[in-house]
DNA sequence: CCTACCGATCGGTAGG
DNA sequence: CCTACCGATCGGTAGG
């Protein structure tokens, strides 16, 4: 893997270390980063498109993160450290953290920017030399096995469908949040994103989702 | 829509109506394109590269396909004729459609390349103001119309479980396939394509598969 | 943080 | 189909 996002250099930097004026200049272009992300990917985003949003030139910006590729780890950064805080909250494995994953799906459909960043990315992100290659990997890794382990400890309650192979179930199940997103996006006014999620796991579960 | 694909205009063209070497061209230069797509999406695509895969120069392209988007309309009408030839095969709405799609996730494995095509531009088109944002639009109604009609069959032959909603299961199967895309080009090594769709129908259906 | 600049690349055109 | 070119835009740097 040959541009491997390096998250920890992007902490470094000029702005940080108390100066609250640059790191709060710092959130304006992550802002700004995550909204022109989503409308043109990254690869169709420019530096100078990014920077007139937040109010500096593309210069400006790149004292800020000194390449293209930084300013993108740092808005994977950021994404990762908003989920984890919202997972602080999280229940223990089983029906709990399913019904936590169709809040999420709420509050997505609320913020289609989000979606549109998250969705364009990972298509771009498939190739393997891109630079949010291995966030992915390890993104697709890590949501699979959250959700692996909620799919056996209800099985081992019986709160799962005879027969139902929880690895294909959580595999799955992930697969089928990233189709919508992309299907809704195309035709909001067709696609029921939250009721799909329901309709899958209801046919799954033996207990309701409530 | 601003930039709607004018398709028909596509077939209209220098080197039409029955010039063999012409029309050898422009299929070596849309085969050449339907690489590049998928390699770095529509909108990181250059004429130029797609030109020199195909033996000419950017310029020379551009004696064939006039724009930029009429060479994205050929590739999406020639994907379109291949997808009906495929189809004139085609059995009755029923399980023989499902085993029909099965087929075809097998064929993607086989293929990455035009998996890797489809899942950027889908991703892409969601915006509307991308030139192929109309063809996915309708893409998606006539996969969800051709699937429900099987799941329609199914349920009313009592091969499908009770309580299911053909329409929701058909919404949700076409989102399944375009998200299993995208993880499985992420991670090949670590998703099923066909098992997990051969999943999810198989906890659909009263019916085996086969 | 800015102005000013660099080399590279883009889609498209002129003119054959 | 090509050579030669256009204006626009890109990421990044120099120098303050």
């Amino acid at each position: 893997m040959r541009h491997d996002v390096r998250v920890r250099e992007t902490t470094a930097g000029p702005a940080t270390g108390g100066y609250a004026k640059g790191r709060i200049r710092r959130e304006d272009i992550i802002t700004a980063a995550v909204a022109v992300y989503g409308e043109a990917g990254y690869h169709g985003s420019s530096l100078r498109e990014i920077a007139k949003r937040a109010g500096i030139t593309h210069a400006g910006l790149l004292y800020y993160f000194p390449t293209k590729e930084a300013l993108l780890a740092a808005v994977l950064e950021r994404r990762d450290a908003e989920d984890a805080e919202r997972e602080q909250l999280q229940a223990a494995p089983g029906v709990d953290v399913l019904r936590h994953f169709l809040a999420l799906a709420e509050h997505n459909v609320r913020h289609p920017g989000i979606v549109d960043l998250y969705s364009r990315l990972a298509a771009e992100a498939v190739a393997e030399d891109h630079p949010a290659h291995d966030y992915f990997v390890r993104h697709y890794r890590a949501a699979r096995e959250g959700v692996v382990g909620s799919f056996r400890a209800l099985a081992d309650r019986g709160e799962l469908r005879p027969g139902v192979d929880p690895a294909a179930a959580a595999l799955t199940f992930v697969a089928l949040m990233d189709g919508l997103q992309v299907q809704w996006l195309t035709t909001p006014d067709e696609v029921d994103l939250v009721g799909s999620l329901r309709f899958y796991l209801g046919g799954l579960l033996t207990v309701p989702l409530g």
